[in-house]
DNA sequence: TTGTATGCGTTATCAC
DNA sequence: GTGATAACGCATACAA
């Protein structure tokens, strides 16, 4: 190996290895001249302390893991642009993780993880309807963990949510204020922690304006497209409602993709409202009305909430909980005029 | 610490801690019966070999880096999913770094990568107009690199593009064909190499049809919203062209936004034409005409590339280069039909 | 302020 | 087929 170390520079500077490790880190006193004498060289021979040796030492990765569903997703990744940036600040590394919506790849990431490679978890889950107890049987060695958006009710640790069933509530309200009397909730999974609490917002507005709530309404959708293609457009035919809900962004695509097929006009035979990020939504056609996730900021308090737990300044039985708000943005596709655009 | 280690599984094992490294390799000679009692056990007590010590004796880290200007960007984050699922396969995982397009944390990343934390980066590059010559600076010690979609010209090393200047031809043309005239082309940085290959298609095809070229259709904008807005309703409104081609999907949007508020009509008044990934481009408002890049594949190739590198089957002396077709898919932004949907 | 010695957890080499 | 031991590169306790 012709590579340079420690040893190597020390040599170089005649100085000892300790010396040398001082001058990289903060803390320790060492005479200014030599410390800078010592990063010259260093410089000029390119090198940099090796991180595995240093995190074998200090028993520290300064890296943490970040495990969603899916990364082709508006929603996600401003998530991970958001942690990304407060993790940078602290000198940490990202380390990203994709299940793809499966719950054995998530329990494999996270066994994995135990291994040294990461100091910390930020996590929007994948397996709700599994068993997830896999995260207690850790024990006390279980990583530092903080849930976002899509969470474990039965897990204790940090977590970063939106307030979802205050937004389904008013979405739903807002598409009777608009005149819709047949609302139909699509959901990707219905045993979703995600899907349950924003589908009781929903049924709840119902019934506050004394609106029958009808099971068959609620239409429980799968992760494939061309599956939820033929779903969607069955309900649509054969429910005839005249509002749909969509608890997830692509659902709501899926639906316009649908009505475009069946020769639906949205708003004027159909109002559509949908939870989603997606920054362009009004470009579409017509302009979607959103409920719209602080996503950036949503990854922003994740990534801060696992530094606290990292900084010891949290109480480990005393999980933190942020909730964050989102917004509702009204735009054509919720229109009470029937002409679109 | 109470956390387990080789040790501590050898003493519970009574077994030596070389013989409970064996059972962790596949090449190693062991017997059938130890190896599975040891299995058995380092499951009971969830042991897993430490990543950084087997890193630090190995000399390498299983890890790759990858380097893109953004994340919340279609393209960016198919790629990346390509890149995710074949390191997957391979055993890697994947460290994140977003430039937010700033030179200097590019080259920051890539140094501080050079400490054993990746053995290996993809990338693509952001400081197009500095120098970028640092990567040379490396010497034989550089981490193998592979380069996708926006490269520098003048590195040797592996790379993943599509055919830019084929496909700008081929935009150009088309909207000439729908009886364009006047067509803008929109770049972000003029200066970088993929918007000077995409721009000299779209004046070759002028050339063909016998178009002058004029400098003042070249607009170049910046990363600020706010400052694009600006400018290409400008040039929409000074230059009253006929035709718009946008070099990234952005610009498109913008040019979307603009004509909405300056009461142009797409494809009525102006035919819009990008390089886009986004899979609701027939959702727009009209529906976006794109060239369309095969992201996923391009990261899939680029990882592939990567560890033709890791494995020492790439000569280094010659680098390899995979060129991906992108595909134009028509749609309404460019009908030759005035009138919308 | 600087140097010496030890150990972090693992694996490879060499014995047995 | 298994065990003892050195070494990977670094950071710290302790000595000087």
């Amino acid at each position: 190996m012709d590579s340079i170390n420690i040893k190597k520079l020390a040599q170089a500077l005649k100085l000892s290895t300790s010396t040398i490790s001082r001058a990289f880190r903060d803390n320790s006193d060492i005479s200014i001249a030599t410390k800078e004498r010592i990063l010259a060289k260093a410089k000029e021979l390119n090198y940099q302390p090796n991180h595995y040796a240093s995190n074998l030492r200090e028993q520290k990765s300064k890296t943490i893991a970040v495990i969603v569903p899916e990364l082709a997703n508006n929603y996600f990744s401003q998530a991970i642009h958001g942690i990304e940036r407060v993790a940078r600040e602290n000198g940490y590394h990202i380390l990203i993780y994709v299940t793809d919506d499966e719950y054995k790849k998530e329990v494999n990431f996270i066994r994995h993880l135990h291994n040294g490679r990461a100091d910390g978890i930020i996590m929007s889950v994948s397996g709700e309807g599994n068993d997830h107890n896999y995260l207690n049987k850790f024990g006390p060695k279980r990583l530092p963990l903080v849930f976002f958006d899509r969470i474990y009710e039965d897990i204790e640790t940090s977590r970063v949510i939106t307030n979802d069933y205050n937004s389904s509530f008013l979405a739903t309200e807002h598409l009777i204020e608009q005149g819709c009397k047949r609302i139909a909730y699509l959901v990707v999974n219905k045993s979703l922690s995600i899907g349950k609490t924003r589908m009781q917002g929903y049924i709840d507005a119902l019934g506050k304006h004394g609106i029958q709530y009808e099971e068959s309404l609620i239409v429980d959708c799968s992760n494939s497209y061309e599956e939820n293609s033929i779903t969607i457009k069955q309900a649509l035919t054969q429910l005839k409602p005249d509002g749909v809900f969509t608890s997830v962004e692509r659902l709501a695509f899926a639906t316009y993709y649908a009505c475009y097929d069946l020769n639906i006009s949205i708003p004027g035979d159909l109002k559509v409202i949908s939870f989603s990020s997606l920054e362009i939504a009004p470009l579409l056609n017509p302009s979607l009305t959103t409920i719209t996730q602080p996503a950036t900021e949503i990854g922003e308090q994740a990534a801060g909430l696992l530094f606290k737990m990292l900084d010891n300044k949290t109480d480990e039985n005393q999980p933190e909980e942020v909730i964050l708000e989102s917004k509702i943005i009204i735009r054509n596709s919720t229109s009470a005029a029937i002409k679109t655009h």
